[in-house]
DNA sequence: GTCTACATGTAGGCTCTCTATATGTAGCCA
DNA sequence: TGGCTACATATAGAGAGCCTACATGTAGAC
């Protein structure tokens, strides 16, 4: 998976991430490559500062919590994460759509 | 279309516009205008530069012609431009997958 | 006591796309 | 004649994000 292809395209993998439960930093890159089948495994050097950004935007909250002696911090979706989702399901939709007209034009 | 949406698969695009007949970079534009219906639209700055590149990596060969008194630089694929092509093509419906099944999981 | 898995974080680099600017021709229209 | 638009190419510099490399620490297995 080339590191540029990737690009813009991160935050919609983590927001969906956490969707439907929380997830601290760990736990989302061993989400990451599960659900891409172990092609998505992404450096801690990525996720981390992602996770920073998403919450400055204010589309994730996070907390401290302490698990087994270890320090997690743990990510959930804002009502503005939901949104902001919703809205990079559609666009990563049209722009499949429009990539997908140019690489094979159909005519 | 947001800008960083659009790295890494620029080649791609340019590549596939490419594929059936030279072109010149403005003549370009406008057929990533037309095949994506007017969606992509990109500036000058993006497309010259990244025509060179694609040639400094022996993807594409240029030559220059004068075509109603406007000097004109015409691109055509090399063999390598082909065989890149369709490693990109390869290279985008894994991507779309990839990132499709995380995106929306079925489950 | 060493190694691996778990867990978070930052600094700096690299690369690509965009904005802004520059230059020049051809043709239309007032 | 002068100005506008379309055609045509090019570069400098900015901005942004992902990665590499490094730093730090706990828990458990062997």
């Amino acid at each position: 998976m080339n590191a540029d292809a990737l690009r813009g395209h991160l935050d919609a993998l983590l927001l969906s991430v956490l969707e439907h439960e929380p997830r601290h930093g760990y736990a989302i890159i061993e989400a990451l490559r599960d659900r891409s089948g172990g092609v998505l495994d992404l450096p801690t050097g990525t996720i981390y500062p992602a996770l920073r950004r998403l919450e400055r935007a204010g589309f994730l909250a996070s907390e401290w919590a302490t698990v087994g002696g270890r320090r997690r911090r743990t990510y959930r979706l804002t009502g503005a994460g939901r949104a902001e989702l919703a809205g990079e399901r559609s666009a990563w939709t049209s722009f499949t759509s429009v990539i997908g007209s140019v690489l094979n034009p159909s005519r």
